[in-house]
DNA sequence: CCTTGACTCTCCCCCTACGGGAAACGCTAT
DNA sequence: ATAGCGTTTCCCGTAGGGGGAGAGTCAAGG
């Protein structure tokens, strides 16, 4: 029988994982002394200590091992639990690997631009939403804004007209794949509480939502933009991701009469892996 | 200007998080009503907000990322961290497919046993001490046990005698590196706390410990001790270890009128990778 | 003007697997 | 008897929030 040093040192298990084991019920000192609380260990509890680093080792928790070690499992169960824990494992060691190839990538653009990146991109989930649209052809780049401000202000007014409460922020999609020079189709949208009825220009349709939304912040005037599509385009290239719908540009700070200077937009495609 | 709730949802944060990002000053509302204590966010703090997400991908720690907002730190300097970061990333890579790789030896050996390891082997650390040590031949194996007693008695008695103090359990080395039939060269070793004279037979030395010691621990009679061997020599193999010195047998528990399957004995190989 | 439901605030406890430390008590050797 | 360790319980801390309680706020409808 060792007092709680002893066994700490023949075991090279500190004295507080001891402590914490017993508390735990994980490894039951073999007797404790009712008058002065002190445990004794057995060297016959070894084993035992032996089998719980063992499973720590394999990377399952306190609690799985108590288990494992008490309800003494079918070789099945056992064989669920490894696998279960191989899962994640493999799991983990994927996102560690991608982790070290962002860390790598960024020691990458430190060591050849100089400089941290300008915009950083996110990747999101985006959630189906109910929304009013507006879809037009701009003919050429001079008409962009001004046809945006237009079909805007036609979505938002018809919503008002309608009694619909918006619910979140105006976004507009540009459905061409490629960016054409003239005749580019364009959607206005402007999400919505509740269902109202349709027109011949206003459509109101539930646009469905992405799990993988790469996103970019832009802050300032539309004239930087295309920087910022470039940051956002390289990104995905450069992360084995591919572009797979629509790309977004969401309004989170326009004022019509405000500075330019002001506006913030964030860009949005939404991308699939590889 | 956005509420928390908003804000959250526009940016994917749950609001506990910007609450917590206030709360170690990462990011602090635009504004904070001084009668109610709501936050108020902006949209031109989404990139911020951002940068902080882009940097926990990375596996920075908040406090880390608050430096590095605030303090805009030199290119040299940014450098040298995630660099750091690096190294810890691929130490941990390694780290995690170790763990993999040890989960996928529990499965074959489940798929092929049906059953779990009898033996758990664990590798530790042996301390270097100061023991007192005898030497001794064993001609043949029907000599072991009885060597054994008669050369732990002599050391045992040898230290008492010249007021030593024993300082932890008895073991015994196998000096042979092959294991011969005949002529076994063993010694027996009793760790002391201060050093005693020495004599014609009982030396002592600082006997040097190990930083990876493969140990198993075998509960029961002397005759099983062969498959305690087995097991340990198989998992030194199978891990990508190799024997770098004598092996030990530790006496845990060890009482000669006692019944052989109270015995309860560590084997343990000093060990090295690959 | 009142109500109602949705938000928001602060405060507290919870999670893992212990480590550090305080205050009080126990053991053992001189 | 005392000195010097060893051991006990208790409490706090970790990183990054999650969950929930209880109280106060906001905006829209009636």
């Amino acid at each position: 029988m060792f007092k709680i040093g002893d066994f700490s040192r023949l075991s090279r298990v500190s004295v507080k994982a001891l402590r914490y084991y017993d508390e735990l019920g994980l490894l039951k000192p073999m007797m404790i002394d009712r008058w002065t609380g002190y445990r004794y260990y057995s060297a016959e509890q070894l084993p035992r200590l032996n089998r719980i680093l063992a499973f720590k080792e394999l990377g399952l928790s306190l609690e799985q091992i108590a288990q494992l070690l008490d309800e003494n499992p079918s070789v099945e169960y056992l064989r669920g639990m490894l696998r279960l824990k191989q899962a994640e494992l493999q799991q983990r060691l994927q996102a560690e690997q991608a982790r070290l190839a962002l860390v790598e990538a960024r020691l990458n653009y430190l060591e050849q631009e100089g400089t941290m990146p300008e915009y950083e991109v996110v990747l999101k989930e985006a959630p189906t939403q109910l929304v009013a649209v507006v879809r037009e052809t701009i003919p050429n780049w001079e008409q962009v804004h001004a046809t945006f401000n237009r079909i805007f202000d036609e979505a938002t007014s018809y919503v008002k007209e309608h009694g619909g409460q918006v619910n979140g922020l105006p976004f507009d999609r540009w459905l061409d794949l490629e960016m054409p020079e003239s005749n580019m189709h364009v959607e206005a949208a402007v999400p919505i509480q509740a269902a109202i009825p349709e027109s011949d220009r206003v459509k109101v349709v539930e646009m469905e939502g992405a799990t993988n939304m790469a996103s970019v912040i832009h802050h300032g005037s539309f004239d930087g933009l295309s920087n910022a599509y470039n940051a956002l385009l390289h990104w995905i290239d450069a992360n084995g991701y591919r572009v797979k719908g629509h790309n977004r540009e969401v309004y989170l700070q326009y004022e019509r009469t405000g500075a330019p200077v002001n506006n913030v937009t964030e860009l949005q495609f939404p991308v699939e892996k590889v």
